[in-house]
RNA sequence: GCCCUCGUAGUUAAAUGGAUAUAACUGCGGACUUCUAAGCCGUUAUUCCAGGUUCGAUUCCUGGCGAGGGCACCA
């Protein structure tokens, strides 16, 4: 952090008077070594504002920077068109591998940037549905970016917002009256399963009752809704909601099974992933609240009463659908309980919050109207209010689906993976590391890629335990660890080591963590963390794969080897894996 | 119909408007009586098409083509 920070103010100060301030030039780690170790177009920029040639102000700015003495850079190169580039000084160097090597956990860490409260909502899955391969990226990103916010020194609270509420719980009501067994699906070995074949069963029936479905989407206006076919099995439902919401204790209980038998399950499910909350407000939390928000609505006079619902409109120029908040019959949405949710939020935790809602892309146009209706009401400000938007698995066939049947379990990938961990290990390893190992490379697929790009499902890559992978670098960490362990009898005294060049290198990409970190937060994207990981074992290994450390005695290796090692456990831990005992 | 994403080696991915577009997998070819082969080294190959803005475009703008998603009582 420091040498990025004091480049970037020098830099800044040098060019406070020539830039308008809202210019941004760019202090950046280049991709290749002989750029230095950073690298600002300052001066390029400088040079095509003022139409002067960028490589005379280039040495100016590099005079500037000379004068006022970076300690922390040994030597300052101007190239070609006008970059400016900065090559870090020894002794920076080996005070950052220094760092890591002192401070394993707290590395780069308590930079507080922003004071306000993040809330990060995420993995949020539905009672009484499967929790699948797709509701694993959103726990999985999620949880990672509150770890990274988190070790940043940000006030975090990771609320899992449950789907426990809404007119699906009518159908899963009207479905067990009519077809099911609760003390058998009670009994069941496991229940969820139960109650997802009834919620299919029931989706199957009703949709049977409508006829031929139009999937067709036709034009949206007040005027002409198309005629849907009716079904006496979802009128019932609703009904049966409309009960729920009302408190009918018939139904209460009924809900309140499904919501026991599905908290059980995804508590192991939490457990395995090692991935935890603050708070559970499911939506049902907020069925209370959401009358204030439709009365502050109407006040406002933000919704319009058509075909009998709650509508907002919004203006043509923002280019979004209407939302509704109500329905015909008096029923809430989830629009509704999500206004409510983000209300209540402001007034437990104040105004000085950010919410973040780690849920797919399949819901941007859904979050624009709701951030919308958020801003009109006078809720929020812009920068409080993100939706960070993962791809979807896809299959073979298209997207998955509740209700095409087109399910993977989650339990069943994780039991897999671990499966193919366990094979490979070749029965040397107990079940904690295994676990560790297997569940290491399905986040780490997840975690490597942009969130934001659609993930082709298949067995084969996220089985996969070679190259680029979780488990890759979880080898490179337990491998030094082993290393290190047997050179343990050799004294070591960090500060009067002298870094060669292999050891400069390594730790040339340690210094360039903060960075990867702070970006990682600001983009709220892990993945910039995973592929640096990836980054530093790869350059460790390429170095230090076949040389004899510890016959040569080299103190240097070592010192850097475990200025690694604590960087990748740290930035797994980040990223939500950890680390085995042995490999 | 309207709106929103996304098109990078054979495959999966990376790249704040920057310098020679980076890795992995696959293929082919190597090294090593070693700290642990889930490892290391070498090698072939890439920005959908056509314009535009720029000193500079995978990145920004316009238009095609292709894929996916969303759009009224689901969440």
């Amino acid at each position: 952090m420091k040498s990025y920070e004091v480049i970037w103010d020098a830099i800044n100060l040098a060019v406070l008077d020539t830039l308008p301030p809202d210019t941004k030039f760019s202090l950046s780690k280049p991709k290749n070594l002989s750029f230095g170790d950073y690298s600002t177009n300052a001066a390029l920029l400088i040079g095509n504002l003022l139409e002067e040639n960028p490589m005379s102000i280039a040495e100016g700015l590099k005079k500037n920077f000379l004068e006022n003495y970076l300690s922390n850079v040994a030597r300052i190169e101007v190239v070609k068109p006008g970059f400016i580039n900065f090559f870090l000084s020894d002794s920076v160097l080996q005070d950052v591998a220094l760092d890591a090597f002192n401070n394993p956990y707290t590395f780069c860490g308590n930079v507080i940037v922003d004071s306000r409260t993040h809330i990060v909502e995420f993995s949020s899955p539905n009672i009484a549905k499967p929790f699948t391969i797709g509701h694993l990226r959103s726990t999985i990103i999620g949880n990672s970016i509150a770890s990274i916010l988190l070790h940043l020194g940000y006030k975090v609270v990771k609320d899992n917002h449950l789907g426990d509420w809404g007119t699906q719980f009518g159908k899963m009501i009207v479905a067990i009256k009519k077809w099911g067994d609760e003390e058998q699906i009670s009994n069941s070995e496991n229940p969820v399963k139960e109650l997802v074949a009834l919620y299919q069963k029931f989706h199957a029936e009703s949709t049977a009752e409508m006829g031929v479905v139009d999937d067709t989407n036709p034009q949206l206006t007040e005027e002409d809704e198309p005629e849907k076919g009716t079904s006496p099995l979802l009128d019932e439902a609703r009904e049966w909601f409309v009960k729920l919401e009302k408190g009918d204790l018939e139904a209460r209980r009924i809900w309140k099974i499904c919501v026991d038998l599905s908290m059980r399950e995804f508590s192991k499910i939490y457990e395995r992933l090692c991935v935890s909350f603050d708070t559970f407000w499911g939506e049902s939390m907020f069925e209370n609240k959401m009358d204030v928000v439709l009365q502050e609505l109407k006040d406002k006079n933000l919704v319009r009463e058509s075909k009998g619902a709650l509508m907002v409109f919004f203006e043509d120029k923002t280019k979004l659908d209407p939302l509704m908040v109500l329905k015909k019959d008096g029923g809430t949405l989830y629009a509704t309980r999500d206004l409510a949710t983000d209300r209540y939020r402001k007034e437990f935790y104040g105004k000085n919050i950010v919410i973040i809602n780690e849920v797919g892309k399949e819901q941007a146009s859904y979050f624009k109207q709701i951030f919308k209706v958020e801003e009109l009401l006078g809720y929020f400000e812009k920068g409080q209010r993100i939706h960070v938007k993962h791809g979807l698995y896809k299959f073979p066939d298209g997207k998955m689906s509740t209700r095409k049947g087109n399910v993977i379990w989650l339990a069943d990938v994780l039991d897999e993976a671990v499966k193919g961990a366990r094979a490979l290990s070749g029965g040397n390893l107990g079940d904690s590391d295994i676990e560790k190992i297997g569940i290491g490379a399905i986040k780490f697929y997840d975690l490597y890629r942009d969130c934001e790009g659609d993930v082709l499902f298949s067995w084969e890559n996220i089985l996969n335990m070679e190259g680029d992978t979780g488990p890759y670098v979880q080898y490179t960490a337990v491998r030094i660890n082993s290393l290190l362990e047997k050179a343990r009898t050799q004294e070591m005294v960090p500060y009067e080591i002298v870094l060669g060049k292999s050891e400069q290198d390594i730790a040339r990409i340690i210094e360039g963590f903060p960075v990867v970190i702070m970006k990682a937060a600001n983009e709220y994207a892990p993945h910039h963390l995973a592929s640096y990981l990836i980054d530093l074992a790869r350059t460790y290994n390429s170095y230090y794969a076949n040389t004899k450390i510890i016959q040569e005695r080299n103190q240097a290796g070592l010192f850097v080897s475990q200025a690694t090692a604590n960087v990748l456990t740290l930035g797994l831990k980040l990223l939500g894996i950890e680390v085995p005992s042995k490999m």
